[in-house]
DNA sequence: AGTCACGTAACTTATTTTGTTTCGAGAAAT
DNA sequence: ATTTCTCGAAACAAAATAAGTTACGTGACT
């Protein structure tokens, strides 16, 4: 089973807006992920519902943080980005009234609440900006490090 | 993205096993969950090749347990079936070279894989008799109670 | 006006999983 | 011996889902 990279493509654009100085069109991201604009849209809709972006219309306009890095985690993008489930795999329901399926069910629903407890709870501490400090800011390409704000 | 739930049949189906007198046919497998005896011949491939299961062509023939309930595992079924991965959600690789990227999926990577190793670990603790101790025995459908093999 | 950019709906394509058909072979019953 | 039952495996069909695409509308800037 493919897995769901919406929630990874969307942690990396939104630490690159982190780090732009103007708006980021859709199409530029799309050429950055090597996808549709259209498919960028529909994706961060779910993040402007949050009102963690901004978009605008018009000449000059696209993509914007509605919020600094530091007060986004995890768990916000996860959550806006709409996964129905972290897991891959879970139980059926072939026979509702058979104790054995029951049991099985009951017993996986109980493993897996407990690892997705863990999961959600390592989202929750871990901001945009954490994951942005984990490389030294003078190696980005393409981009002007921080401190180049001083001269905008 | 929807759940693989061959994990969760192929316990249900281990414990009826547990429970039955003779052999189960694929079709009355298949007749059970709702689906096919060929998907079942597929699925049960991987427990035959792990030795959990055994087949048997011909009159009479089907699938017995190779093992008894007590020592299998969760975890060893959860291989069995072969699932690539317990999660929906992971990382992308859009732009390898971008530190950014780099940066969350190291993050997410993390994270998942302690999640991972939690699941695995809670799987391995859980053999399939336990599950089966779920629930009373007299209270099964459709099959004789543990103690009606002094009859046979 | 003309261009740029998002918003949205509808449609197409691609991929994956599941289900189905078909044939072969071994084992038991008749 | 032949028929019936059953798994093994390959090949094919169908269904479900996500991703990509096209098209058109709307607002905003030049």
């Amino acid at each position: 089973m493919r897995q769901d990279s919406r929630l990874s493509r969307m942690l990396h654009v939104l630490i690159h807006m982190g780090r732009h100085e103007g708006a980021l069109t859709s199409d530029r991201i799309a050429e950055m992920l090597g996808t549709n604009p259209v498919v960028i849209r529909r994706t961060m809709a779910g993040l402007r519902e949050k009102g963690y972006v901004h978009s605008e219309k018009g000449h000059g306009g696209g993509w914007t943080l509605a919020k600094p890095l530091e007060d986004l985690t995890l768990l916000d993008i996860y959550r806006a980005v709409g996964e129905p489930s972290v897991f891959a795999v879970g139980p059926a329901y072939d026979m509702p009234d058979c104790p054995i399926e029951q049991a099985v069910n009951e017993t996986l629903e109980g493993v897996f609440a407990d690892a997705e407890r863990l999961l959600l709870k390592r989202f929750e501490g871990v901001s945009l900006a954490a994951i942005a400090d984990r490389f030294p800011a003078d190696i980005m390409i393409g981009h002007h490090p921080p401190n180049a704000k001083d001269h905008g």
